[in-house]
DNA sequence: TTTTTGACTTCTG
DNA sequence: CCAGAAGCCAAAA
């Protein structure tokens, strides 16, 4: 496990339900250097069942396209997070 | 060794 | 709000 991913890991464990980052929030914490380092971190994590992948979304504030979309809407709807009609998820759930 | 390729972001128009 | 360009960086080709 590179130490990238390790911090990724770190940071990710500490982002509770009902709450979501961008990459680019990601990448800086964990100081991965570029937002696309997260996403590139994201496709090889370790518990992919505890650690909370799904609450991490794009700048525009929607799902990035990827090949689990349909499982990260779930997730998250099942935290009581929905998008709106455009597929954006609200501003609220970026707050502290 | 150089180029391409992404679960991306930010700035401009 | 949408599209394009530039910046980004490790991995794969």
């Amino acid at each position: 496990m590179s130490p990238g991913l390790a911090r990724l890991v770190e940071v990710l464990a500490l982002l509770p339900p009902g709450r979501l980052m961008t990459y680019g929030e990601l990448a800086r914490q964990a100081a991965l250097g570029s937002p696309r380092m997260s996403a590139r971190l994201l496709g090889q994590l370790p518990d992919r069942e505890r650690l909370p992948w799904w609450r991490i979304v794009n700048a525009q504030r929607r799902i990035s396209e990827h090949g689990a979309q349909d499982e990260q809407h779930q997730r998250l709807a099942e935290e009581g997070l929905l998008p709106d009609t455009r597929g954006r998820y609200p501003i609220s759930a970026f707050w502290p």
